[in-house]
DNA sequence: ACCTGAACACCGTTCAAGT
DNA sequence: ACCTGAACACCGTTCAAGT
């Protein structure tokens, strides 16, 4: 049954591929598309590489750390596009803001974390670079534009967080209803400006309501000088 | 040592106040009031009401559920002083949003649940009833203040599920540190825009910074016509 | 230095059985 | 209808011991 010490013969299954942070990030991000990222458990991982879940703590301090390291990985997937000069400004930003909303919109729970532990590593800088020198075409100040690429990636962040992939997510179709049986219900007498915003509070697509708010958030940007700074 | 059972005896301690959806709410606010939301669990509360975790299912949900009730009860502190319809409207929206976002930098992780289970209580619709009024008076078309009050009350939250009450908090203080990193260590060659928005990019205060956010979205909103409106 | 087994201290949720 | 004990199926993290 067993073999004393097999032979280097590599022709066999690869079994046991050495634990490295890599391979763990790798087995995270696999685990994750296949199953979700609830599942990316330190055990269930380390059931994946057949090992001790003791055994990951030599290369990833916590859970957490090793979800950002899974978003850090998938951030790497959002569409920068060759930088065309003359092209509208505006257009592009929204392009690449779009593309990162939609990365998160298919991870919401990676969305989640990625409001509690923020990202750092090479793919972001590369995206906080772009933002950054798409929103200086505006001509806006720069104390702006430094302070408002945070406020840009936070409103995707925290909208994919919030209503990140909803099909077979039984608990937000429910939120919603008890949203809208609020807000319907509402007594004219205590809520009248809830009543008079009726149609508009729940109207619109997802979509359109993510391209209305990139539009505020810019437009927001553009007209607002930091306190410290010139106009 | 058993008392077979015990007469009326209105004076004994109250032992087991019957169980009652109310009853566990409120020992779920006092359990995170004195040890945070993350101790607010089914068995935690079903130990502080003397009972099992089963017997809180025929009242609650499910943990989720439990942490949105919560999340309302707390709602109630939400400052809305008396309305003046000759004071700024815009100060007067600044000051309530202020208020809220205090309440829930207090209480990150609550922040961040509301992030997912959105609130439809009594409380959150009184809030949002007044947002309405305050935006209004600004004189921006329906549609738009109907839409941007969601973005105006998404900010505050997520800001707070991001920078809540860091102190005691050693992740965040990580995660700030290896983002400070990173960026005054990019290359120049590959991340000049960074570079030449270095200060900006990390300076200023938490509150400095959420009051710019306010009046980033704000102005957003009044600038922004939604799609299908008229202007 | 790296890896491990085993343990500690928890979780949410369900279900059959009782009152 | 309400409440419960007990169980099922998991968690994160640490630590002494091994190689």
């Amino acid at each position: 049954m067993t073999a004393k010490r097999e032979p280097i013969s590599r022709r066999e299954r690869p079994a046991k591929p050495a634990l490295t942070r890599r391979g763990i990030v790798d087995a995270a991000v696999r685990v994750m598309r296949s199953e979700g990222l609830e599942k990316v458990t330190m055990r269930r991982l380390a059931q994946e590489l057949d090992t001790g879940p003791a055994s990951l703590y030599v290369y990833v301090a916590n859970t957490a750390e090793l979800h950002a390291a899974v978003l850090d990985a998938l951030l790497g997937e959002v569409e920068l596009p060759a930088d065309e000069p003359g092209a509208d400004w505006r257009d592009q930003l929204v392009a690449v803001l779009t593309s990162y909303a939609h990365l998160l919109f298919e991870h919401p729970q990676l969305a989640r974390s990625a409001l509690v532990a923020r990202p750092s590593g090479e793919n972001y800088l590369n995206l906080v670079e772009r933002l950054l020198l798409l929103l200086s075409r505006s001509g806006t100040p720069q104390a702006q534009v430094a302070w408002g690429v945070d406020n840009l990636l936070q409103y995707a962040t925290a909208t994919a967080a919030e209503h990140g992939t909803q099909e077979r997510d039984p608990m937000s179709r429910d939120d919603w209803d008890a949203l809208a049986r609020a807000v319907y219900g509402a007594d004219e007498a205590v809520h009248p400006m809830i009543k008079a915003h009726l149609p508009d509070l729940l109207s619109g697509t997802e979509s359109g309501r993510l391209a209305w708010g990139f539009d505020v958030v810019i437009n927001g940007i553009i007209h607002t000088p930091v306190p410290g700074a010139e106009g």
